[in-house]
DNA sequence: TTGACATATGCCGATATGGACATATATTCG
DNA sequence: CGAATATATGTCCATATCGGCATATGTCAA
C-alpha cells in the first residue's frame, strides 16, 4: 500500500488547500467550472480535477446548464469531519496549565 | 511540485486515519509509543513516524520520561480546522429541498 | 561494561498525487 | 455541417507519502 487516496473521503478531499477554497467559493451559489478556476487563478483542467475530487466524495453536485456545468456545495459530506473535531474542543478550551505542570 | 506535504497543516496531518486514532488514544492522558502501537496494531517504527508528523504540526507533545516518551494531546492545533468546518454548519443543516427544486 | 528495552531513523518499493499541456467530448449557434 | 465555447481526460514529471525492515541512539539495570 502507499498514501491513502484522496477521494478515500472527506477528510482527504478538505485536506487539499485549492478544494477548500473551491467548497467556500460554492457557499450560497453554484458556479460553473470556468469561474471557479478565475477565481481561483489555477487552470481549468486543475479545477476540473479537483471538482472531480470533491464530487466522488460528494461533497457537491453537478448540474448541466447548456455547455456549462454548475457545481453546487453539499455539505453534508462534512459533518462526519466535524463531529470528529468537536470531540476535541474540551482538550483544545482546556487550559493547558494542568498540562504544563504536569510536564515539570 | 507534488502532492502537498503531510506536514504542513492540521488539515493533511488529520487526514491519516492512524493519525486520527492516534489523536483518540491520547485524549485525557498522555502514553508511550509502544502502547499506542499495541493499541491501534501497527508497527513501532511507523507509530513512531505518525508521531513525528503530528509532533510537527503541534498536535502532540513529547516528555521523556525514563526510556519512554509520553506523547500527549495539544488539540489547539485543530481549532482552525474546526473553524473551517463550522463555517459550513448552515449548508448541511439547510434543507436541501431547495436545492433540489432548483436542481428541477 | 554488557545486555535488555524503548524509540527514532534511514532506505526501498509501490502508489497517488498536483500541476502543466494537449486533446477528446459536448453543446450551441450560424 | 463547421466553428466557438465549456469541460473532462490522458500523459508526463517530480515528489511525498505509507509500510516494512534493519539499525542507530538512548536509558536503565546488573
Amino acid at each position: 500500500m502507499a498514501r491513502a487516496a484522496t477521494t478515500s473521503d472527506a477528510f482527504n478531499a478538505v485536506a487539499e488547500p485549492q478544494r477548500r477554497r473551491i467548497l467556500v467559493l460554492l457557499k450560497g451559489r453554484e458556479r460553473p467550472v470556468n469561474e471557479l478556476a478565475r477565481a481561483l487563478r489555477i487552470t481549468q483542467p486543475r479545477t476540473s480535477k479537483h471538482l472531480r475530487v470533491l464530487r466522488e466524495v460528494g461533497l457537491v453536485r453537478v448540474r448541466e446548464a447548456g455547455q456549462q456545468r454548475l457545481y453546487g456545495l453539499d455539505a453534508r459530506g462534512l459533518q462526519p469531519v466535524h463531529e470528529w473535531v468537536i470531540g476535541f474542543e474540551q482538550y483544545w478550551n482546556e487550559n493547558f496549565d494542568r498540562l504544563n505542570e504536569y510536564v515539570k
